[in-house]
DNA sequence: CAATCTATGTCAGAATCCTGACATGAGTCA
DNA sequence: TGACTCATGTCAGGATTCTGACATAGATTG
């Protein structure tokens, strides 16, 4: 039953149990966003342009945890659609800096509403306590795989 | 500056660090198995057959969190190699149980010994009772976010 | 100053995964 | 018993995402 002579028992992995909450999260999203015609990533694009505005391609892919190729797709479509707004051309090097157009913020704040009820369904039954102690533990995670 | 004006502070959002350690995690588990020749997929259904000898298809694909249709394509390719076994017809219903040929089993030490090594990196500056905690907290949010 | 390195945006192709659908077998209930 | 519901394995098609590659611009380094 030792984890050293068997395998990894996933009922008590934290590797497990942490992909797990993420894919019941990712499910919940996709349910609450998929009325409004928003995809998780579509809408984690619009939230972070609306906290960083001027983020590049490049950097909303890095934050939304998909390839600059896939948001590049997206931002195109999402410009097209009047929710984005990006210069023609670079000022300086090749970054161009995305905006949110009024009518992007509009559609963000529909979603953001909704995401919101999911988030607090999924933090209920938890204390203050426990969030912080999730935040704390969950960031020094995430410096530890990084530092491989 | 509060979470009910404004959209949802990234930063502070246990769903934005939640997605974020779980991609980590992810790329670091590719990292490692990539030079086995394996997917996370790959492993997760490896592990899976390990504990509970005798999983369907579809109960593999649910615990892997993937559609059965992907599974499906997955354990094809694992019989086709030689990893994993399955009857050639249902002694009862439409399942198939799906069995570890010694070979897969010795893929799967493989890689159990390289994914260990990654969840003690990730593991690497938290307490005990942290890890509980993380396991305890974890549970709360997938059971919170099941039932909707 | 020149060379190298790094990072960006973008294009094309391939791989992956999912959505939708079908037939089959088991359980449920009137 | 018969109708209904549910779950399974599987097939085909489409959508999404990634891998690889290229040219370009800034930073770094000798």
């Amino acid at each position: 039953m030792s984890q050293d002579a068997d395998g990894i028992d996933l009922d008590t992995s934290v590797g497990y149990l942490l992909k797990e909450a993420s894919s019941a999260l990712r499910l919940s999203m996709e349910e609450v966003l998929k009325p409004l015609g928003m995809t998780v990533t579509h809408y984690a694009c619009l939230e972070l342009l609306a906290q960083r505005p001027g983020l590049s391609n490049s950097e909303l892919a890095r934050r939304a945890f998909v390839t600059r190729q896939s948001m590049n797709v997206l931002l195109q479509a999402l410009e097209r659609q009047g929710q984005v707004s990006r210069p023609a051309e670079a000022s300086v090097g090749r970054v161009l800096p995305a905006r949110l157009t009024p009518h992007g913020r509009r559609s963000l704040d529909r979603a953001t509403a909704a995401v919101r009820g999911v988030e607090r369904r999924m933090l209920a039954d938890l204390t203050d306590a426990d969030q912080s102690a999730a935040l704390r533990v969950l960031r020094t995670m995430v410096a530890s795989l990084r530092q491989g």
